[in-house]
DNA sequence: GAGTTTCCTGAGAGCCCACTGAATATCACC
DNA sequence: GGTGATATTCAGTGGGCTCTCAGGAAACTC
């Protein structure tokens, strides 16, 4: 029934024909947070710090996407972009953009199965973006071919962004549902509200980690008005999603 | 702290490959309890003090994880790792923070298989949580990541930090959990008050043995209502876990 | 069997953690 | 620029957890 149930999300799924992934960000600090959390998940990471890097180590590693800030020192990501399809290079490419950069700019050059995040993001949501931009050029995503996820009667559909339990349309925020999304992905295991912090919310969130407590509460509020109870705290460790134990 | 001088209690994992650790503390009293602490029960330790002679060891030691405190005297943990990241070691990293460290410093310490643990810690958590990051990132056990302890009809679940005697779950508190693990660890041994004292407890904690006592009391009341009692005094020496001898 | 030691366990104080409602700040969409 | 939705902070409340203590039970000694 629950396929996903025992497979915890960051686990390296080694059966994976693993994809590789260019990440091209100036900011080590950035590139190397976005290489470490797609390692982690079964990605092959490699980055580069311009434009100029990023085309050399492309032509060698053949990444299957780029995650590519559009500023770059030396040239903006677009032109990169450009340069590499040029070169003949089929890639799907995920933009890093500033908050304020207007979104015609991006829309007229995000072609194809191309997408965009803002910075700061939550790495579930870059993840998660990543994962549907794979799923439409078509690369072959080992076990995570169905958008949904499903857990007990709860069911999280990725690219609609509908979340129903027993069939019944629930309306929730975006962080509602990246927070959703990470403990439904996690279920049945123990996640602590730092790696919740970490994981759902931008990664330069300097806030308190009582903000999870809330969303917990919210989430409560709207899912758990069902029976069974699906969202259970573990004092003193975390949350953890599960259905009620058998004996 | 007495017992670590004596004969090691924990379980000595004959299946752990020796896997190297690098313990890197200023305080040479916490950085010399972990590494005793870590070669009883069978891994390889180095220590190092300052940030750059973690560095200077990682190069030669080659160490599959870190225990890393945040606050060292010359740069902080954070940099470390990074700089150990560029260098191309690919280890998890366990981080030690303080209690009253900042949520905003312990942001982003569990992307990727990282962890932290809070100062002051028990002997026993540590290593668990140590072991719980060996597994996520090691390459070495493949699918075998049993992550559950047994003994008899009891089953002890690291994951989801579930307890069930026969089936039956049993809700235990954070200590009572971190105890009986221990107990469950060292089966079939006796193990004094203590070493449970110095194993499970935080290693600044000043207060009466007789607190076992209590928590041994809580745990029979909640596992040994089933047939046979598996907790059993050893009078005058301490507590056993074992089932009944056969005549 | 009496005395002594060790252990068990119930009761309770205080602390800590989590939940939740409400207030405020911020954002997005008209 | 206004309005509603969303995000975040904060504080009160309640309840669980930790730990202490003390009386009594059990075991060992003589």
């Amino acid at each position: 029934m629950n396929s996903l149930k025992e497979k915890p999300a960051m686990a390296q799924t080694s059966t994976a024909s693993t994809q590789r992934i260019l990440v091209v960000d100036d900011e080590t600090s950035i590139s190397d947070l976005i290489a470490t959390s797609l390692r982690f998940v079964g990605f092959e990471v490699r980055t580069a710090a311009t434009g100029s890097e990023a085309l050399r180590v492309a032509e060698e590693f053949k990444p299957h996407a780029l995650i590519l800030d559009v500023m770059l020192p030396d040239q903006n990501g677009f032109d990169v972009c450009r340069q590499l399809r040029v070169d003949g290079h089929n890639v799907g490419v995920l933009f890093l953009t500033a908050k304020d950069t207007t979104e015609d700019k991006i829309q007229g050059l995000t072609i194809g199965g191309d997408d965009y995040v803002t910075k700061p993001f939550s790495l579930e949501e870059l993840v998660a973006r990543l994962r549907a931009l794979l799923r439409r050029i078509g690369a072959v995503l080992p076990e995570t071919d169905d958008e949904k996820i499903r857990f007990a009667d709860l069911e999280l559909d990725e690219a609609t962004h509908e979340v129903r339990r027993a069939g019944n349309l629930i309306e929730l925020s975006p962080t509602e549902f990246t927070l959703l999304r990470y403990l439904m992905i996690n279920a049945d295991r123990v996640v602590s509200k730092s790696q919740i912090l970490d994981h759902v919310w931008q990664y330069d969130f300097r806030g308190d980690a009582g903000i999870v407590e809330t969303y917990v509460s919210y989430l409560r509020k709207k899912i758990d008005i069902y029976e069974p109870a699906l969202l259970h705290t573990v004092r003193g460790v975390g949350y953890r999603m599960r259905l009620p134990a058998r004996g």
